[in-house]
DNA sequence: ATGGTCGTTCGGCAATGTACAACAGGTCCC
DNA sequence: GGGACCTGTTGTACATTGCCGAACGACCAT
Protein backbone atom coordinates (compact mmCIF):
# COMPACT_ATOMS: atom_id res chain seq x y z
CA UNK A 1 0.00 0.00 0.00
CA UNK A 2 2.43 2.81 0.95
CA UNK A 3 4.51 1.18 -1.65
CA UNK A 4 2.08 3.38 -3.73
CA UNK A 5 3.86 7.01 -5.00
CA UNK A 6 3.57 8.31 -1.51
CA UNK A 7 1.26 11.27 -3.20
CA UNK A 8 0.29 12.41 0.53
CA UNK A 9 0.67 15.95 0.42
CA UNK A 10 3.94 17.47 1.95
CA UNK A 11 4.84 16.48 5.57
CA UNK A 12 6.68 18.81 7.94
CA UNK A 13 5.99 22.26 5.78
CA UNK A 14 8.99 24.47 7.24
CA UNK A 15 11.09 21.66 6.22
CA UNK A 16 9.51 21.49 2.83
CA UNK A 17 9.64 24.58 2.13
CA UNK A 18 13.32 24.82 2.85
CA UNK A 19 13.70 21.78 -0.08
CA UNK A 20 11.44 23.50 -2.46
CA UNK A 21 13.86 26.69 -2.09
CA UNK A 22 16.52 24.48 -2.43
CA UNK A 23 15.66 22.91 -5.59
CA UNK A 24 14.37 26.50 -6.84
CA UNK A 25 17.67 28.21 -5.86
CA UNK A 26 19.26 25.57 -8.22
CA UNK A 27 17.33 26.14 -11.42
CA UNK A 28 17.89 29.84 -10.55
CA UNK A 29 21.99 28.67 -10.78
CA UNK A 30 25.32 31.11 -10.52
CA UNK A 31 22.92 34.19 -10.43
CA UNK A 32 20.76 33.07 -7.48
CA UNK A 33 17.45 34.66 -6.75
CA UNK A 34 16.83 37.79 -4.53
CA UNK A 35 14.56 37.06 -1.43
CA UNK A 36 11.43 38.19 -2.71
CA UNK A 37 11.68 36.93 -6.22
CA UNK A 38 11.69 33.37 -4.30
CA UNK A 39 8.91 34.11 -2.16
CA UNK A 40 6.77 34.94 -4.96
CA UNK A 41 8.01 31.50 -6.92
CA UNK A 42 7.46 29.58 -3.67
CA UNK A 43 4.15 31.48 -3.14
CA UNK A 44 5.11 31.91 0.75
CA UNK A 45 5.28 34.87 2.57
CA UNK A 46 8.87 37.12 2.38
CA UNK A 47 9.65 37.13 6.09
CA UNK A 48 8.82 33.54 6.89
CA UNK A 49 11.18 32.43 3.82
CA UNK A 50 13.49 34.35 5.49
CA UNK A 51 13.66 32.20 8.99
CA UNK A 52 14.10 29.47 6.71
CA UNK A 53 16.85 30.84 4.75
CA UNK A 54 19.01 31.63 7.80
CA UNK A 55 18.47 27.80 8.63
CA UNK A 56 19.77 27.26 5.26
CA UNK A 57 22.76 29.52 5.71
CA UNK A 58 23.40 28.62 8.57
CA UNK A 59 24.66 24.49 7.55
CA UNK A 60 25.84 26.59 4.37
CA UNK A 61 23.41 24.96 2.23
CA UNK A 62 22.85 28.19 0.95
CA UNK A 63 24.48 31.03 0.38
CA UNK A 64 24.04 34.97 0.37
CA UNK A 65 26.30 36.75 -2.60
CA UNK A 66 27.25 39.88 -0.96
CA UNK A 67 27.05 42.29 -3.28
CA UNK A 68 23.66 41.91 -4.73
CA UNK A 69 22.22 39.82 -1.34
CA UNK A 70 21.00 37.34 -4.17
CA UNK A 71 20.55 33.73 -2.27
CA UNK A 72 22.58 30.91 -3.96
CA UNK A 73 23.28 27.56 -3.78
CA UNK A 74 25.66 26.69 -0.30
CA UNK A 75 29.17 24.43 0.02
CA UNK A 76 27.68 22.21 1.47
CA UNK A 77 25.35 20.94 -1.18
CA UNK A 78 28.89 20.01 -3.02
CA UNK A 79 30.16 18.51 0.01
CA UNK A 80 26.94 16.06 0.37
CA UNK A 81 26.65 15.37 -3.45
CA UNK A 82 30.27 13.83 -3.65
CA UNK A 83 29.38 11.16 -1.12
CA UNK A 84 26.49 9.96 -3.19
CA UNK A 85 29.38 7.06 -4.03
CA UNK A 86 26.78 4.88 -5.32
CA UNK A 87 26.16 6.71 -8.29
CA UNK A 88 29.39 8.55 -8.76
CA UNK A 89 31.39 5.11 -9.32
CA UNK A 90 29.33 4.51 -12.56
CA UNK A 91 29.63 8.28 -13.42
CA UNK A 92 33.36 8.51 -13.05
CA UNK A 93 33.96 5.42 -14.84
CA UNK A 94 31.64 6.40 -17.64
CA UNK A 95 32.15 9.97 -18.15
CA UNK A 96 35.52 9.81 -20.42
CA UNK A 97 34.00 7.36 -22.91
CA UNK A 98 31.24 9.49 -23.04
CA UNK A 99 33.48 12.57 -23.68
CA UNK A 100 35.29 11.19 -25.98
CA UNK A 101 31.98 9.86 -27.86
CA UNK A 102 30.76 13.10 -27.91
CA UNK A 103 33.42 15.09 -29.00
CA UNK A 104 33.87 12.93 -31.98
CA UNK A 105 30.37 12.40 -32.96
CA UNK A 106 28.61 15.58 -31.84
CA UNK A 107 25.96 14.26 -30.40
CA UNK A 108 24.72 14.01 -26.74
CA UNK A 109 25.22 10.75 -24.76
CA UNK A 110 23.38 10.29 -22.03
CA UNK A 111 23.89 7.94 -18.93
CA UNK A 112 20.52 6.56 -16.59
CA UNK A 113 19.75 3.92 -13.90
CA UNK A 114 16.71 2.50 -13.04
CA UNK A 115 15.04 3.62 -9.76
CA UNK A 116 12.20 2.10 -8.80
CA UNK A 117 10.26 2.90 -12.10
CA UNK A 118 11.97 6.34 -12.63
CA UNK A 119 14.45 6.80 -14.64
CA UNK A 120 17.20 8.65 -13.10
CA UNK A 121 19.92 10.62 -15.36
CA UNK A 122 23.40 10.51 -13.79
CA UNK A 123 25.91 11.97 -16.95
CA UNK A 124 24.65 14.32 -19.93
CA UNK A 125 27.10 15.25 -22.09
CA UNK A 126 26.22 17.29 -24.63
CA UNK A 127 27.09 18.10 -28.50
CA UNK A 128 27.84 21.53 -30.40
CA UNK A 129 24.25 21.09 -31.92
CA UNK A 130 21.56 23.64 -31.35
CA UNK A 131 18.63 21.30 -30.59
CA UNK A 132 19.82 19.37 -27.24
CA UNK A 133 17.11 17.34 -25.11
CA UNK A 134 16.05 18.99 -22.04
CA UNK A 135 17.18 16.73 -19.62
CA UNK A 136 19.80 17.21 -17.03
CA UNK A 137 22.07 15.22 -14.63
CA UNK A 138 19.85 13.98 -11.57
CA UNK A 139 16.40 14.34 -13.75
CA UNK A 140 14.11 11.64 -12.78
CA UNK A 141 11.76 10.84 -15.36
CA UNK A 142 8.92 7.71 -15.88
CA UNK A 143 11.11 4.81 -17.09
CA UNK A 144 9.21 4.09 -20.06
CA UNK A 145 9.07 5.26 -23.66
CA UNK A 146 12.45 6.00 -23.21
CA UNK A 147 15.21 3.94 -24.79
CA UNK A 148 17.20 4.21 -21.85
CA UNK A 149 14.62 3.12 -19.79
CA UNK A 150 13.41 0.39 -21.78
CA UNK A 151 16.92 -0.43 -22.33
CA UNK A 152 17.40 -1.66 -18.63
CA UNK A 153 13.80 -2.98 -18.80
CA UNK A 154 14.09 -4.98 -21.38
CA UNK A 155 17.83 -6.48 -19.40
CA UNK A 156 15.72 -7.04 -16.01
CA UNK A 157 12.32 -8.24 -17.04
CA UNK A 158 11.66 -12.16 -18.01
CA UNK A 159 8.43 -12.07 -19.61
CA UNK A 160 5.37 -9.83 -19.98
CA UNK A 161 3.68 -10.99 -17.02
CA UNK A 162 6.51 -9.73 -14.84
CA UNK A 163 6.52 -6.20 -16.89
CA UNK A 164 2.74 -5.87 -16.26
CA UNK A 165 3.04 -6.21 -12.67
CA UNK A 166 5.89 -3.71 -12.01
CA UNK A 167 4.93 -1.42 -14.14
CA UNK A 168 1.01 -1.20 -14.37
CA UNK A 169 0.14 2.25 -14.06
CA UNK A 170 3.54 3.65 -14.67
CA UNK A 171 3.02 4.47 -18.52
CA UNK A 172 2.76 8.36 -18.63
CA UNK A 173 3.51 8.91 -23.04
CA UNK A 174 4.95 12.25 -23.50
CA UNK A 175 4.55 12.49 -26.95
CA UNK A 176 1.76 11.47 -29.91
CA UNK A 177 4.32 8.70 -31.26
CA UNK A 178 4.57 7.37 -28.20
CA UNK A 179 2.64 3.88 -26.83
CA UNK A 180 -0.56 4.28 -25.28
CA UNK A 181 -0.93 0.79 -23.48
CA UNK A 182 1.42 -1.39 -21.69
CA UNK A 183 1.14 -4.05 -24.85
CA UNK A 184 2.12 -1.49 -27.40
CA UNK A 185 5.61 -0.45 -24.93
CA UNK A 186 6.29 -4.15 -24.29
CA UNK A 187 6.59 -4.67 -28.16
CA UNK A 188 9.20 -2.15 -27.78
CA UNK A 189 10.74 -3.83 -24.60
CA UNK A 190 10.85 -6.98 -26.39
CA UNK A 191 12.30 -5.97 -29.31
CA UNK A 192 15.02 -4.93 -27.61
CA UNK A 193 15.55 -7.97 -25.62
CA UNK A 194 15.91 -9.29 -29.36
CA UNK A 195 18.48 -7.16 -30.75
CA UNK A 196 20.65 -5.94 -27.74
CA UNK A 197 19.43 -2.09 -28.05
CA UNK A 198 16.51 -0.15 -27.42
CA UNK A 199 15.27 3.07 -29.34
CA UNK A 200 13.08 5.67 -28.66
CA UNK A 201 11.28 7.17 -31.83
CA UNK A 202 10.22 10.27 -31.22
CA UNK A 203 8.26 8.78 -28.03
CA UNK A 204 9.51 11.19 -25.93
CA UNK A 205 10.83 14.32 -27.40
CA UNK A 206 9.73 15.80 -30.87
CA UNK A 207 12.16 15.28 -34.16
CA UNK A 208 14.55 13.45 -31.46
CA UNK A 209 15.59 10.22 -31.71
CA UNK A 210 17.68 7.73 -29.56
CA UNK A 211 19.48 4.77 -29.06
CA UNK A 212 20.05 2.68 -25.66
CA UNK A 213 22.51 -0.25 -24.54
CA UNK A 214 22.12 -2.04 -20.82
CA UNK A 215 25.30 -1.96 -18.67
CA UNK A 216 25.61 -5.16 -16.18
CA UNK A 217 27.26 -4.05 -13.21
CA UNK A 218 29.02 -7.25 -11.63
CA UNK A 219 26.51 -9.25 -13.56
CA UNK A 220 23.10 -7.63 -12.55
CA UNK A 221 21.53 -5.25 -15.09
CA UNK A 222 22.09 -1.57 -13.82
CA UNK A 223 22.56 1.46 -16.07
CA UNK A 224 22.08 2.15 -19.93
CA UNK A 225 23.93 4.57 -22.02
CA UNK A 226 22.39 5.92 -25.10
CA UNK A 227 23.01 8.52 -28.02
CA UNK A 228 20.74 10.87 -29.41
CA UNK A 229 20.07 12.18 -32.94
CA UNK A 230 18.03 14.30 -34.67
CA UNK A 231 15.44 11.62 -36.57
CA UNK A 232 16.12 12.59 -39.79
CA UNK A 233 20.06 11.99 -39.39
CA UNK A 234 18.59 8.54 -37.38
CA UNK A 235 16.86 7.88 -40.65
CA UNK A 236 19.62 8.35 -43.03
CA UNK A 237 22.47 6.15 -40.92
CA UNK A 238 19.96 3.88 -39.88
CA UNK A 239 19.59 2.25 -36.33
CA UNK A 240 22.03 -0.85 -36.55
CA UNK A 241 25.12 2.06 -37.56
CA UNK A 242 23.96 3.75 -34.10
CA UNK A 243 23.60 0.30 -32.11
CA UNK A 244 26.91 -0.41 -33.17
CA UNK A 245 28.58 2.58 -33.00
CA UNK A 246 28.05 2.58 -29.17
CA UNK A 247 28.37 -1.41 -28.45
CA UNK A 248 31.52 -1.10 -30.24
CA UNK A 249 33.07 2.09 -28.52
CA UNK A 250 31.71 1.45 -25.28
CA UNK A 251 33.07 -2.62 -25.30
CA UNK A 252 36.42 -1.43 -26.26
CA UNK A 253 36.62 0.77 -22.99
CA UNK A 254 34.50 -0.50 -20.19
CA UNK A 255 36.12 -1.02 -16.81
CA UNK A 256 36.08 -4.64 -15.31
CA UNK A 257 32.91 -4.28 -13.80
CA UNK A 258 30.84 -3.69 -16.10
CA UNK A 259 30.12 -5.32 -19.36
CA UNK A 260 27.22 -4.91 -22.39
CA UNK A 261 24.13 -6.51 -22.14
CA UNK A 262 23.99 -8.95 -24.89
CA UNK A 263 20.97 -9.43 -27.59
CA UNK A 264 18.90 -12.37 -26.44
CA UNK A 265 18.29 -13.21 -30.01
CA UNK A 266 15.19 -15.73 -29.94
CA UNK A 267 13.04 -14.54 -32.70
CA UNK B 1 28.05 43.18 13.46
CA UNK B 2 26.01 40.67 11.71
CA UNK B 3 29.02 40.31 9.78
CA UNK B 4 30.81 38.93 12.77
CA UNK B 5 30.23 34.68 12.15
CA UNK B 6 26.69 34.27 12.85
CA UNK B 7 27.65 31.92 15.81
CA UNK B 8 24.11 32.43 17.05
CA UNK B 9 22.23 29.08 17.32
CA UNK B 10 20.51 26.90 15.37
CA UNK B 11 17.54 28.94 13.96
CA UNK B 12 14.40 26.74 12.90
CA UNK B 13 15.14 23.36 14.76
CA UNK B 14 13.61 21.46 12.13
CA UNK B 15 15.09 22.76 9.00
CA UNK B 16 18.57 22.23 10.71
CA UNK B 17 17.35 19.09 12.15
CA UNK B 18 16.95 17.94 8.00
CA UNK B 19 20.20 19.68 6.87
CA UNK B 20 22.10 17.70 9.69
CA UNK B 21 21.00 14.37 8.63
CA UNK B 22 21.54 15.20 5.17
CA UNK B 23 25.33 15.67 6.06
CA UNK B 24 25.57 12.68 8.54
CA UNK B 25 24.49 10.62 6.09
CA UNK B 26 26.58 12.04 3.35
CA UNK B 27 29.27 11.21 5.67
CA UNK B 28 27.87 7.56 5.64
CA UNK B 29 28.32 7.11 2.05
CA UNK B 30 26.43 4.51 -0.41
CA UNK B 31 25.63 2.06 3.06
CA UNK B 32 23.55 4.65 4.86
CA UNK B 33 22.57 4.68 7.96
CA UNK B 34 19.77 2.74 9.65
CA UNK B 35 17.00 5.25 11.51
CA UNK B 36 18.50 4.58 15.10
CA UNK B 37 21.69 4.74 14.09
CA UNK B 38 21.07 8.04 12.66
CA UNK B 39 19.03 9.19 15.60
CA UNK B 40 21.97 8.73 18.00
CA UNK B 41 24.25 10.52 15.94
CA UNK B 42 22.05 13.22 15.74
CA UNK B 43 21.10 12.94 19.61
CA UNK B 44 17.37 13.38 19.07
CA UNK B 45 14.49 11.42 19.20
CA UNK B 46 13.50 8.26 16.90
CA UNK B 47 9.81 8.98 16.21
CA UNK B 48 10.41 12.85 15.13
CA UNK B 49 13.74 11.60 13.04
CA UNK B 50 11.30 9.87 11.23
CA UNK B 51 9.07 12.55 10.29
CA UNK B 52 11.79 14.86 9.51
CA UNK B 53 13.04 11.95 7.29
CA UNK B 54 9.84 11.33 5.84
CA UNK B 55 9.83 14.86 4.41
CA UNK B 56 13.46 14.83 3.00
CA UNK B 57 12.41 11.21 1.37
CA UNK B 58 9.28 13.15 -0.15
CA UNK B 59 11.67 15.26 -2.31
CA UNK B 60 14.29 12.73 -3.03
CA UNK B 61 16.57 14.20 -1.04
CA UNK B 62 16.82 11.14 0.73
CA UNK B 63 15.81 7.70 -0.64
CA UNK B 64 14.96 4.20 1.44
CA UNK B 65 17.36 0.87 1.02
CA UNK B 66 13.97 -1.38 -0.13
CA UNK B 67 16.44 -4.06 0.82
CA UNK B 68 17.94 -3.04 4.59
CA UNK B 69 15.72 -0.22 4.89
CA UNK B 70 18.82 1.96 5.73
CA UNK B 71 18.38 5.77 4.76
CA UNK B 72 20.82 7.15 1.95
CA UNK B 73 21.12 10.09 0.37
CA UNK B 74 18.57 10.83 -2.60
CA UNK B 75 18.97 11.89 -6.22
CA UNK B 76 17.89 15.37 -5.72
CA UNK B 77 20.95 16.34 -4.27
CA UNK B 78 22.58 15.19 -7.14
CA UNK B 79 20.83 17.48 -9.40
CA UNK B 80 20.98 20.53 -7.20
CA UNK B 81 24.42 20.14 -6.50
CA UNK B 82 25.10 20.08 -10.29
CA UNK B 83 24.24 23.28 -11.25
CA UNK B 84 26.42 25.24 -8.46
CA UNK B 85 27.99 26.31 -11.72
CA UNK B 86 29.61 29.36 -9.71
CA UNK B 87 32.33 26.87 -8.39
CA UNK B 88 31.88 24.18 -11.53
CA UNK B 89 33.61 26.15 -14.26
CA UNK B 90 36.41 26.22 -11.98
CA UNK B 91 36.22 22.69 -11.40
CA UNK B 92 35.97 21.64 -15.19
CA UNK B 93 38.74 24.11 -16.31
CA UNK B 94 41.47 22.73 -13.92
CA UNK B 95 40.58 19.28 -13.48
CA UNK B 96 42.24 17.56 -16.34
CA UNK B 97 45.47 19.12 -15.70
CA UNK B 98 45.07 17.96 -12.01
CA UNK B 99 44.46 14.50 -12.96
CA UNK B 100 47.53 14.95 -15.11
CA UNK B 101 50.06 15.71 -12.78
CA UNK B 102 48.60 13.63 -10.45
CA UNK B 103 48.91 10.47 -12.07
CA UNK B 104 52.48 11.49 -13.29
CA UNK B 105 53.80 12.93 -9.69
CA UNK B 106 51.33 10.20 -7.85
CA UNK B 107 50.89 13.00 -5.64
CA UNK B 108 47.63 14.73 -4.23
CA UNK B 109 46.42 18.00 -5.32
CA UNK B 110 43.84 20.10 -4.33
CA UNK B 111 42.09 23.15 -5.89
CA UNK B 112 40.22 25.38 -3.46
CA UNK B 113 38.89 29.10 -3.35
CA UNK B 114 38.54 31.23 -0.62
CA UNK B 115 34.59 32.69 0.69
CA UNK B 116 35.19 34.99 3.22
CA UNK B 117 37.61 33.85 6.07
CA UNK B 118 37.12 30.13 5.00
CA UNK B 119 38.74 27.99 2.46
CA UNK B 120 35.99 25.85 0.17
CA UNK B 121 37.88 22.63 -1.52
CA UNK B 122 36.55 22.42 -4.99
CA UNK B 123 38.65 19.43 -5.77
CA UNK B 124 41.03 16.85 -5.21
CA UNK B 125 42.71 14.46 -7.12
CA UNK B 126 44.34 11.96 -5.27
CA UNK B 127 47.35 9.99 -5.66
CA UNK B 128 47.87 6.11 -4.55
CA UNK B 129 49.90 6.68 -2.11
CA UNK B 130 48.70 5.05 1.57
CA UNK B 131 48.80 8.48 3.35
CA UNK B 132 46.17 10.82 2.60
CA UNK B 133 45.42 14.05 3.81
CA UNK B 134 41.28 13.83 5.26
CA UNK B 135 40.16 16.43 2.95
CA UNK B 136 37.20 16.06 0.69
CA UNK B 137 35.60 17.85 -2.11
CA UNK B 138 33.00 20.64 -0.42
CA UNK B 139 35.49 20.47 2.72
CA UNK B 140 35.36 23.76 4.78
CA UNK B 141 38.21 25.11 6.62
CA UNK B 142 39.81 28.24 8.33
CA UNK B 143 41.37 29.37 5.71
CA UNK B 144 44.88 30.42 8.29
CA UNK B 145 47.81 27.62 8.32
CA UNK B 146 46.86 26.30 5.12
CA UNK B 147 49.24 26.92 2.19
CA UNK B 148 46.05 26.79 -0.38
CA UNK B 149 44.82 29.63 1.99
CA UNK B 150 48.16 31.29 2.67
CA UNK B 151 48.78 31.55 -1.24
CA UNK B 152 44.99 33.38 -1.17
CA UNK B 153 45.38 35.58 1.40
CA UNK B 154 48.66 36.81 0.03
CA UNK B 155 47.34 37.92 -3.18
CA UNK B 156 44.91 39.36 -1.51
CA UNK B 157 46.05 41.46 1.38
CA UNK B 158 47.96 44.50 0.59
CA UNK B 159 49.33 45.20 3.98
CA UNK B 160 49.50 43.94 7.24
CA UNK B 161 47.05 46.28 8.98
CA UNK B 162 44.37 44.69 5.70
CA UNK B 163 44.79 41.15 7.20
CA UNK B 164 44.96 41.80 10.85
CA UNK B 165 41.21 43.56 9.89
CA UNK B 166 39.95 40.46 8.09
CA UNK B 167 41.46 37.65 10.30
CA UNK B 168 41.31 39.20 13.37
CA UNK B 169 39.95 36.10 15.97
CA UNK B 170 40.28 33.52 12.41
CA UNK B 171 43.81 32.22 13.77
CA UNK B 172 42.88 28.36 14.19
CA UNK B 173 46.37 26.43 14.52
CA UNK B 174 45.92 22.53 14.18
CA UNK B 175 49.52 21.66 14.82
CA UNK B 176 51.81 22.33 17.21
CA UNK B 177 54.14 23.31 14.38
CA UNK B 178 51.65 26.35 13.23
CA UNK B 179 51.59 29.65 14.34
CA UNK B 180 50.08 30.95 17.05
CA UNK B 181 49.35 34.83 17.34
CA UNK B 182 48.96 36.67 13.63
CA UNK B 183 52.13 38.07 13.70
CA UNK B 184 53.74 34.76 12.97
CA UNK B 185 51.46 33.76 10.68
CA UNK B 186 51.76 37.19 8.73
CA UNK B 187 55.63 35.95 8.26
CA UNK B 188 54.34 33.22 6.12
CA UNK B 189 51.97 35.68 4.19
CA UNK B 190 54.56 37.68 3.25
CA UNK B 191 56.98 34.87 2.26
CA UNK B 192 54.28 34.06 -0.28
CA UNK B 193 54.13 36.89 -1.23
CA UNK B 194 57.42 37.96 -2.19
CA UNK B 195 58.13 34.15 -3.57
CA UNK B 196 54.40 33.49 -5.66
CA UNK B 197 54.02 30.72 -3.54
CA UNK B 198 53.09 29.73 0.07
CA UNK B 199 53.88 27.17 1.90
CA UNK B 200 52.30 24.53 4.72
CA UNK B 201 54.90 22.73 6.47
CA UNK B 202 53.31 20.10 8.82
CA UNK B 203 51.07 23.29 9.85
CA UNK B 204 47.92 21.64 9.07
CA UNK B 205 48.05 18.10 9.48
CA UNK B 206 51.62 16.05 11.15
CA UNK B 207 53.54 15.07 8.54
CA UNK B 208 52.47 16.33 5.28
CA UNK B 209 53.77 19.50 3.75
CA UNK B 210 51.93 21.37 0.77
CA UNK B 211 53.03 24.08 -1.57
CA UNK B 212 50.45 26.59 -2.85
CA UNK B 213 50.38 29.07 -6.25
CA UNK B 214 47.05 31.60 -6.15
CA UNK B 215 45.43 31.49 -9.81
CA UNK B 216 43.72 34.92 -11.09
CA UNK B 217 40.48 34.47 -12.51
CA UNK B 218 39.76 37.32 -14.87
CA UNK B 219 42.41 39.43 -13.13
CA UNK B 220 41.47 39.29 -9.35
CA UNK B 221 43.00 36.53 -7.09
CA UNK B 222 40.33 33.98 -7.10
CA UNK B 223 41.28 30.69 -5.92
CA UNK B 224 44.67 28.35 -5.33
CA UNK B 225 46.21 25.10 -6.31
CA UNK B 226 48.38 22.85 -3.75
CA UNK B 227 50.55 20.27 -4.40
CA UNK B 228 50.69 17.76 -1.16
CA UNK B 229 53.74 15.75 -0.24
CA UNK B 230 55.24 13.51 2.69
CA UNK B 231 57.90 15.87 4.45
CA UNK B 232 60.66 13.77 3.96
CA UNK B 233 60.07 13.91 0.24
CA UNK B 234 59.39 17.72 0.77
CA UNK B 235 62.91 18.14 2.21
CA UNK B 236 64.46 16.08 -0.21
CA UNK B 237 63.31 17.52 -3.36
CA UNK B 238 63.18 21.33 -1.40
CA UNK B 239 60.68 23.65 -1.79
CA UNK B 240 61.57 25.53 -4.75
CA UNK B 241 61.38 22.47 -6.83
CA UNK B 242 57.85 21.83 -6.23
CA UNK B 243 57.11 25.06 -6.43
CA UNK B 244 58.89 25.21 -9.86
CA UNK B 245 56.73 21.99 -11.23
CA UNK B 246 53.05 23.73 -10.18
CA UNK B 247 54.01 27.19 -11.89
CA UNK B 248 55.30 25.41 -15.28
CA UNK B 249 52.87 22.84 -15.30
CA UNK B 250 49.64 25.00 -14.78
CA UNK B 251 51.40 28.01 -17.13
CA UNK B 252 51.98 25.39 -20.01
CA UNK B 253 47.75 24.35 -19.77
CA UNK B 254 45.75 27.12 -17.93
CA UNK B 255 42.59 28.14 -19.96
CA UNK B 256 42.40 31.71 -20.96
CA UNK B 257 40.25 33.27 -17.81
CA UNK B 258 43.12 32.10 -16.01
CA UNK B 259 46.38 33.51 -14.94
CA UNK B 260 49.45 32.19 -12.10
CA UNK B 261 49.92 34.58 -9.90
CA UNK B 262 53.20 36.23 -9.80
CA UNK B 263 55.61 36.88 -7.03
CA UNK B 264 56.36 40.99 -5.76
CA UNK B 265 59.62 39.92 -5.35
CA UNK B 266 60.64 42.97 -3.47
CA UNK B 267 63.25 43.11 -0.64
C1' DA C 1 8.12 -18.56 23.56
C1' DT C 2 10.93 -14.61 24.98
C1' DG C 3 13.82 -10.97 24.87
C1' DG C 4 15.95 -7.91 21.94
C1' DT C 5 16.17 -5.24 18.03
C1' DC C 6 14.18 -2.53 14.19
C1' DG C 7 10.86 1.00 11.58
C1' DT C 8 6.62 2.92 12.17
C1' DT C 9 2.20 5.08 14.13
C1' DC C 10 -0.66 7.63 17.46
C1' DG C 11 -2.09 11.62 20.57
C1' DG C 12 -1.50 15.55 23.87
C1' DC C 13 1.17 19.36 25.25
C1' DA C 14 4.01 23.09 24.34
C1' DA C 15 7.25 24.98 21.61
C1' DT C 16 7.53 26.79 17.04
C1' DG C 17 6.98 28.60 12.60
C1' DT C 18 3.74 31.76 10.43
C1' DA C 19 1.86 36.12 8.88
C1' DC C 20 0.94 40.99 9.15
C1' DA C 21 3.09 45.16 9.88
C1' DA C 22 6.83 48.18 10.55
C1' DC C 23 11.83 49.08 10.02
C1' DA C 24 16.29 50.52 7.67
C1' DG C 25 18.81 50.90 3.47
C1' DG C 26 18.95 51.32 -1.13
C1' DT C 27 17.70 53.14 -6.28
C1' DC C 28 15.02 55.46 -9.45
C1' DC C 29 12.42 59.21 -11.32
C1' DC C 30 10.25 62.98 -11.62
C1' DG D 1 16.00 66.94 -2.85
C1' DG D 2 12.24 64.32 -1.61
C1' DG D 3 8.93 61.41 -2.50
C1' DA D 4 7.59 56.58 -4.22
C1' DC D 5 8.91 52.57 -4.75
C1' DC D 6 12.02 48.60 -4.27
C1' DT D 7 14.79 45.51 -1.37
C1' DG D 8 16.25 42.50 3.02
C1' DT D 9 15.47 42.43 7.71
C1' DT D 10 13.37 42.51 12.42
C1' DG D 11 9.49 42.47 16.07
C1' DT D 12 5.29 40.48 17.99
C1' DA D 13 0.80 37.82 18.85
C1' DC D 14 -1.63 33.69 17.49
C1' DA D 15 -2.37 28.90 16.45
C1' DT D 16 -0.38 25.66 13.85
C1' DT D 17 3.10 22.27 14.16
C1' DG D 18 6.66 19.57 15.25
C1' DC D 19 8.21 17.14 19.58
C1' DC D 20 8.25 13.49 22.92
C1' DG D 21 6.84 9.21 25.34
C1' DA D 22 4.59 5.15 24.69
C1' DA D 23 2.79 1.46 22.13
C1' DC D 24 2.47 -1.30 17.87
C1' DG D 25 3.67 -5.07 14.34
C1' DA D 26 7.89 -7.37 12.28
C1' DC D 27 11.92 -9.38 12.40
C1' DC D 28 15.97 -12.00 14.23
C1' DA D 29 18.38 -14.21 17.80
C1' DT D 30 18.62 -16.78 21.16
Amino acid sequence: MQDAKEIGRSPMPSVDKALRAVMELAEAGVDGLALADLADRLSVNRSSLHATLRALRHRHFVDQDRATGHYVLGSSLLAAANLYYRNFDLRGALRPVLVRLAAELNEVFHLAILDGTDLLYLEKVESRRPIQPGTSIGHRLPALTTALGRAIVAATCRDIEDFRARFAGHLEPRTAAAPRTLDEEWVEIERAQRLGHARDVEHNIEGLTAVAVALRLNGSPAAAVSIVTLTPDFQASGEEYFANLLRERLAASLPAQLELETPRGEI
